[in-house]
DNA sequence: CATGAATGAGGGTTCATTCAT
DNA sequence: TATGAATGAACCCTCATTCAT
């Protein structure tokens, strides 16, 4: 009974926290990252502003969980492109294009994000379980794949996870900044031209 | 005469501008970017508050220029590699193996210039004749005499520019968190490989 | 009950509010209209600086009130005037004595607010709900009466209002410069004397 | 000799101190009262901003002149009309006319100076010397005059002329509040109506 | 637990005035 | 006498955080 309870309480808590979160990605998405005040969110969640503080210790702690919260959900695509039944290499021009379209919708929010994503860096960084290693994870995994299907050669795959996500990071800020008509899908296919032939001259032609 | 007060009185007038940005940038090494305040800046400098702002328009503009301060540093190193005469590819090993020389002896400054940095990318990517894009020029050039070499494969060189400066960036970052007694010269090997040869399987039949 | 308490609240806060901008007229009395800083009438309230930002929007709209507050205290005693049962003439002539005295018991303030009241002269002339316009519309109405009942010919009775106000305030203002011992009431009779008979001479024919 | 220099000296001072003064003016016209600062005169005179404290004590004594100059332009042009052929009430209405097509030409420099004229009221109703008792003298003269003539009764013409100052004051304030289309030639009629004949219903029609 | 009024340190910026040259 | 760089007090305003209710 008092477990019930309890769990009922935890839930009612995870919800509020949950809210609150949504209203400051609200906020980010509708008027940018520098008007997330204490305030602005605790109006737009509809509670008090010391409730907030039950919820978060502070504003950088719900900064940064607006963050998460953020990459967490491309994070999360990537997962699901992980899990289908797709050849390895095609699954890692998948994650690019999926980001890609990701910002496309969603250029405000990341545009913000992008801050608080370097102002941060060291946390998620040093944080194992933050998006960044979970992202890094998907693609270690799916070049570990290719690797043991024989699609590419051995390689450190967190190494190239990582080049790889911030590859595909560097293109979504081009993107973002200059917004062009023309579709990314040849920045992709560039990109994994790069990744998978190298820079080396075909040795064919020779 | 009058000429040689002038640049007199204008050499002067460079020398105080040096000196408030070194006092920003000193703050910025001991106690981080957020403590760079106008008030601070000037007791560093030793100078009244308003007379900062006969040097720069407002923070912001310090700001900036502490940023490009750091990372033009920077920019000039790979100017005077690429000058060197050195095969290529040689070149982009250099500049890779050159900036992690720098961020290791420049840590603390890097790790919260980064937050400028990303804090303004807009800026800095939209502005063509910033650090940016001056290395992004570098990087392409360097690859353009490769090609015309035939070292590598034509491909499009501001694009493998852009990618290869993240990847160096991506590369400083981790070394700054995770500041490894172990050289990071396999982590530099590792990337110009993965830049060159691709992740595809070597043609073993060869 | 929860009516009573939101009542309650309501009362303190506009408690409050008048707290502030009785400080700020302390202020004004004892040091003058450019001594006011949000500063010192937090100070003055005993109360933060922040906390006045939450009873006023900024500091103009501050000040815009401790005028409004000064001068709408002698346009209630316009209304209440108005409002007697006195011959419409006979309340013009209060009107006016009734401003000198008030102006001789609350010398200081006035005479710093006539320069809150000309340098926000375009606010108030503007808006149709301030003293100024108030105090035309009673002026208006009394002529209007003295119209109705014969005692004066048919004039613009908003035009005269507006030109009566003024005068009264160009006495006033003449009272605060020269302090003269000498009663008002003169001044008073010779206004009265120059709105109902004019300058025309008078026709000795009759 | 000497004495040619000095008043060559002398008449040089007053020729900058005219400089100055007719800078601040030109501001004030073009961008605003509180536009004017001491680095904005200096540069509009071309002078340095240590000049300008040559010639003016400070900022206050500096804007003090500006409003006079401001001022007496128009009391220039009240003598102007005085010492003209015309009926003495005849005269009082060309005053006010004057006044009126003077404020729609230099609608912007007025609607400002009423703030310095204000903010400074003290200085000059004090200083028997300034603009408004020079203006006050004039229209007393013109009363006088009408006196004489009989055109109008015995009144005590120094309080009926600052009466009349002010009216026309408050004529040109709304007409720069509310700048109508129509004419003011009708404001100035019923202004002159009412001095002249007063509220008192016209005898005749008894 | 929730509330939200109160806090007050701290921010960036302006500009009248001074004074060494 | 003229200069203008340097000054620094003063200004208005923000907002994360606390705490009595």
């Amino acid at each position: 009974m008092n477990d019930r309870k309890e769990s009922r309480e935890k839930a009612l808590e995870e919800l509020t926290r949950k809210d609150i979160l949504e209203s400051a990605v609200r906020i980010l998405k509708a008027e940018g990252m520098k008007r997330i005040t204490m305030d602005r969110v605790a109006k737009e969640a509809d509670l008090a502003k010391g409730t907030i503080y039950r919820y978060f210790r502070n504003k950088k702690d719900l900064l940064d969980s607006v963050a998460d919260c953020g990459f967490m959900e491309l994070a999360q695509e990537y997962e699901s492109i992980a899990g289908r039944d797709h050849a390895p290499l095609a699954k890692l021009g998948l994650f690019a294009t999926t980001s890609m379209k990701y910002i496309e919708k969603n250029q405000s929010i990341l545009k913000e994000l992008r801050t608080v994503m370097f102002t941060t860096a060291d946390q998620y960084i040093s944080d194992k379980t933050s998006w960044y290693w979970k992202t890094v994870d998907i693609f270690a995994s799916t070049l570990d794949e290719a690797i043991q299907t024989g699609k590419i050669r051995e390689i450190n795959t967190v190494k190239v996870g990582t080049l790889f996500l911030n590859s595909i990071n560097s293109l979504m800020a081009h993107h973002v900044n200059f917004s062009t008509p023309k579709s990314f899908e040849e920045d992709v296919r560039d990109l994994m031209d790069l990744y998978i032939n190298g820079l080396a001259p075909k040795p064919t032609l020779q």
